[in-house]
DNA sequence: ACAATAGTGTCTTTCAGACAGTATCGC
DNA sequence: GCGATACTGTCTGAAAGACACTATTGT
């Protein structure tokens, strides 16, 4: 076995120039969202040390890159985890849904060092109140409201909970994201228990559009949907709140798009 | 200013553990998509240095994390002109859309080192051959049909054309993501010159989505949704190659969003 | 009794898709 | 002239949204 010893000179340089001399880190952030009280919220730890030391942030931390390599979602899930002592992979939790939203890279962006964060988003039915652990000083469900976010990705001023590095930003992009993926998917049913009742499904539009749906036209839209319910047969044990019908319960059905789609409505601002 | 000496070790751990203990690289890679001969091509480099040597790849490299630091987009066009010759951002060729993809880690994608890669899509008008240059021994546009790639994202046995790494996957997610934003975003019109009609464009998606459209439907769907495009009142100086009418011309509108969308046909299949 | 809610029926408008038809071009 | 193409008109069925209505619950 000769080998060109060019080639292997190639390949040292490849190998060793680039994260010897020109090192950077990479991170995961993850945005995750739940409905409590009917109303959006995020999972946020507040953080123990600086930059931003007492500031809330988004959970996240370095990936393990070589020892106890890991795969990206594995690393959000651990992530989760250790600071929020949230086990996603807990069959009791279970039914989370997880997915990339984005890389966030711009130098600065961290005034240590340069830091390249791999953000993930996800959506999980109502879960039990964390517990801060790792380097997170709390940890808490912290309702979309009041963090005064604009369209931008900024935060409005005199909003008192100011979020660290570029994560005003993250969590603004995964709300649309959510905001838009609710149209077309049937990702709404993650939010809900495994059995669960349209208005129910309705409250998690309601919730996550920030928008009131009309109850009639809506029960109609998602039984026509295929594949988006199907029925259990049973019926709630109890009424909403303030009366009414005991509504029938649904499973969340086989489809993985949503044909035709649920379109927000009145959203001509945003075309242009 | 005293300074917590408790706080300044927690920070230099902070900032050194990770990357000297436990280093990972971060490179970009580009999906750049044009239309050409009337078919979906893709700009692939041939690399010159293993591994993978020989193969087939998408043009990218490694992000300058300290020296010359840059944001992720900027390295995605700087490698661009690197290996391939094309410089997005020179005004002659202009006008190339450019949005980030996703994030590929997984541990052993490169049997080098552990690399995570953040992969960006771009849409081009039809642009000039590219010339290799950097790490690439060759360059060129590949018509997508000939690599013979499945919807798992994974190569058909005796395609000609390996791509290194997971680049197949890589390409299918970008592929799917261009199909998809056609249905509801303007972005067919980044295929087109700055001046087109609505043949050229109705072109863009039966070569984006291989399928054939109706002409005349599509043709007064496109005029109906709203800053999709706009008349410059003039006319194309000849008609396609088999007669017909002079088609108009018309530039690209205002909208960012089309509504309502242009939907694919016949995708029952991807439902469930 | 009353108010609120679950679920269904109906009507109007909009839109997608199929088809036909006319005018204009290259050959 | 012939065939292909650009563009427009018309029809049908699907679907969204507004509204009305009944039945069933908690208070």
């Amino acid at each position: 076995m000769t080998r060109d010893p060019r080639s292997d000179e190639d390949e040292f340089l490849a190998e060793y120039d680039p994260r010897a001399y020109d090192p950077l880190s990479v991170t995961v952030d993850v945005v995750a969202l739940t409905i409590r009280d009917g109303g959006l919220h995020v999972l946020l730890v507040r953080r123990a040390r600086h930059p931003f030391a007492g500031a809330w942030a988004l959970p996240g931390g370095f990936v393990r890159g070589v020892r106890g390599a890991e795969d990206l979602p594995e690393a959000a899930v651990r992530e989760l985890a250790e600071e929020t002592g949230l086990d996603v992979e807990d069959g009791a939790l279970g039914r989370v849904h997880l997915e990339q939203l984005g890389t966030y890279g711009a130098p600065g962006r961290d005034p240590r060092m340069r830091v390249i964060s791999v953000a993930y988003l996800a959506f999980a039915p109502e879960l039990p109140d964390p517990e801060a652990g790792g380097d997170a000083a709390d940890a808490a469900w912290v309702p979309i409201g009041r963090l005064g976010l604009t369209g931008a990705g900024v935060q409005a001023p005199g909003t008192t909970r100011r979020l660290a590095f570029d994560h005003a930003r993250i969590l603004a992009d995964g709300l649309e994201r959510a905001r838009a993926k609710l149209e077309y998917t049937p990702l709404a049913t993650a939010f809900c228990a495994a059995e669960f009742t349209i208005p129910e499904l309705r409250a998690v539009y309601e919730a996550v559009w920030d928008e009131e749906l009309h109850a009639g036209n809506f029960h109609r839209k998602v039984l026509s949907v295929p594949g988006f319910v199907e029925s259990t047969g049973t019926t709630s044990d109890r009424a909403g709140r303030k009366g009414g019908p005991r509504p029938r319960l649904y499973r969340a059905g086989d489809a993985r798009l949503l044909h035709p789609a649920l379109l927000r409505p009145s959203r001509e601002e945003e075309i242009r």
